[in-house]
DNA sequence: AATTATATGCGAATAATTTGCATTAGTCAA
DNA sequence: TTGACTAATGCAAATTATTCGCATATAATT
């Protein structure tokens, strides 16, 4: 059918459309999105899917490594479709998310399998600061 | 007084002893705590402090910078004392979290600067694998 | 088209977190 | 050291977030 339905088949779950609908919104989205975030957008899809149904596939798709749960500084959840593997700069004054995909810590991951014994399956690494454009503000 | 009030003294909120029993639970405890975690070792060092007075307790502290929010796998927050800048090992199999405390990827963060604009105060990384005992274990 | 198991909707339960407000208790200055 | 002042707390209740049970609907398979 589509490239999103692939992607859920693949991953042994029944397609169905408000399955299709949340995962679309996920990698419509150029940032993460919190749980209101993605039942708004589902909605305005005008799928009409209970929030109990987008909770459960929300913790299908992570089960599933379809997607990926993020916390930044706020106390809420972010989730994002799981693409290539990747970091995020946050904008601490406009909340900005951009996306990071220069990744050079494999020697740090070594270093630590060597001195800590710990075997390195993977990382996640988000930086905070000040985006290009807040810089220019007077704050 | 002693360490913990001092610290407390000194971001300007006033020295109590639920504040108390919440820094020294969380600066003596060698791995993050979640909610429950520091509730219950409150109550252990028999400071009885309400709920709602902890939550908001945690609250102050992000605001002050004198505790960090985290989130690792699961859909809970974990809480930790600000000591020095540290990153997490956190075993998939036992769940033990591990501090590490090398960190090298200032030149990462230069390189992110010098393409992205992006002016970085701070970020944070954690590891995800398999701790050194669990290794040894059959799965 | 029939079968079967999975997914959904709905309502209700539960858990997590926050709030209002009266009371208590740190802090600071006299 | 004692007020006076303001911030912090306790308590109960409200709100919000998340999960659950179960009947029904609907994908997948034949």
């Amino acid at each position: 059918m589509n490239i999103f339905s692939d992607a859920i088949r693949s991953k042994g779950l029944r397609v169905t459309p408000a399955r299709i609908a949340v995962l679309s919104v996920l990698e419509d989205s150029e940032h993460p999105l919190d749980i209101t975030g993605i039942i708004s957008k589902v909605i305005k899809l005008k799928v009409d899917a209970d929030q109990a149904t987008i909770y459960r596939i929300i913790e299908n798709f992570i089960d599933k490594d379809l997607v990926k749960r993020l916390q930044f500084r706020e106390k809420k959840f972010y989730y994002e479709a799981k693409r290539y593997d990747h970091h995020h700069a946050i904008c601490e004054k406009c909340g900005k998310i951009d996306d990071i995909s220069n990744c050079s810590i494999d020697r740090v991951e070594r270093e630590i399998e060597r001195t800590k014994g710990f075997k390195v399956k993977s990382h996640s690494l988000e930086y905070f600061g000040t985006c290009k454009s807040c810089q220019t503000l007077i704050s």
